[in-house]
DNA sequence: GTCTATAGTCCGATAGAC
DNA sequence: GTCTATCGGACTATAGAC
């Protein structure tokens, strides 16, 4: 065991999303989190690019998920089939940690800043997903509306999922969500 | 005529965005616009909340254009003309104002922080939507999908529009933008 | 690990319009 | 007088530079 103890971006992680949570974003300051985590400022900062950042997952498990599915699909399936399957995959991500989720997202929802921030990763996960209909064949034009389309019914389906009185697996809101998004734009 | 110049919002805007052209926006200091346009740093946040806001419109322009016409859209009309109704308007705004936009799209383009607050005025933009679409009689879960799945049809298409070569008018890629949208989900 | 620039806030003061 | 807009300076924290 070394001079530090491990996992350190994880601690601060953990510390973050409990500060922000315990107190307002606002009224914690970085100096906060890196004193709760046992580590520097200045170690924060090596790890996140922001104050902001830390909530965030810094693998992308989520893009990867959806993006891997996506290639998967079966070649002869249509851009929404294979997008079905991709948001399915995001879904399963998430499933089994609704908790954790429904803490993490009422501390975003609670300031701008964490909100662009969430905006701008699902932004990145349409763009991903666009380009990986075209290399599935799909039309540009195609490809960017309906991975759109189809990111937001994912938020939709998310804010759903982690209502109070909600019950269901994601992956069910999510195929829901989908349906609905078929049958009013169509 | 008194001690200020008048119009000190319109000076700011306008040399805010002159300096991210010009020198890039991490390059640009808010005392740097507060001096182009002759008034102090102190000025400067009295008017805008930060850095960023001072690119976005506080009229909120679009937003109203899109809403007042989803409102008039004809009762009968179902969630998808309504919507039509309502990005034909947004893109109204837009229409003769191609060389500003594109000037300043670049300039967002350049920059994370800007597009996140871009992605937050859509994000308003969708809810205020699917507000609208509620208060016409539209079920909520498919309020939401469609506004979100339209505003992202406007954000492409508005993309799409600015791109060199393209000539025809923002409304016109905007239907045909939107008539994609429907091809590919339904 | 230290130092610094700058974003953004809070206090109050002041000058003009009405 | 009230109302609104500008200005001055001090202050903290973020974020990047050295």
């Amino acid at each position: 065991m070394g001079r530090w103890q491990p996992d350190a971006c994880g601690r601060m992680m953990a510390a973050a999303l409990e500060l922000y949570d315990e107190r307002g974003y606002d009224q914690t300051t970085v100096a906060d989190i890196a004193a709760r985590a046992g580590v520097t400022e200045r170690t924060f900062f090596r790890h996140f690019a922001d104050k902001r950042e830390v909530l965030f997952d810094r693998e992308n498990a989520l893009q990867h998920a959806a993006v891997d599915a996506l290639a998967g699909a079966p070649a002869d399936d249509g851009a929404m089939s294979a997008l079905a399957a991709a948001m399915d995959a995001a879904c399963g991500v998430l499933a089994d940690r609704r908790e954790r989720a429904t803490r993490r997202q009422g501390v975003i929802d609670a300031h701008p800043s964490l909100q662009e921030r969430e905006l701008l990763k699902m932004a990145a996960l349409a763009t991903a997903l666009a380009e990986g209909l075209r290399a599935r064949g799909v039309a540009p034009l195609a490809a960017g509306v309906a991975a759109e389309a189809v990111v937001g019914a994912f938020r939709i389906a998310f804010a759903r999922w982690i209502a109070p009185g909600e019950e269901r697996d994601l992956r069910e809101v999510g195929r829901e969500t989908l349906a609905e998004l078929r049958a009013v734009v169509g």
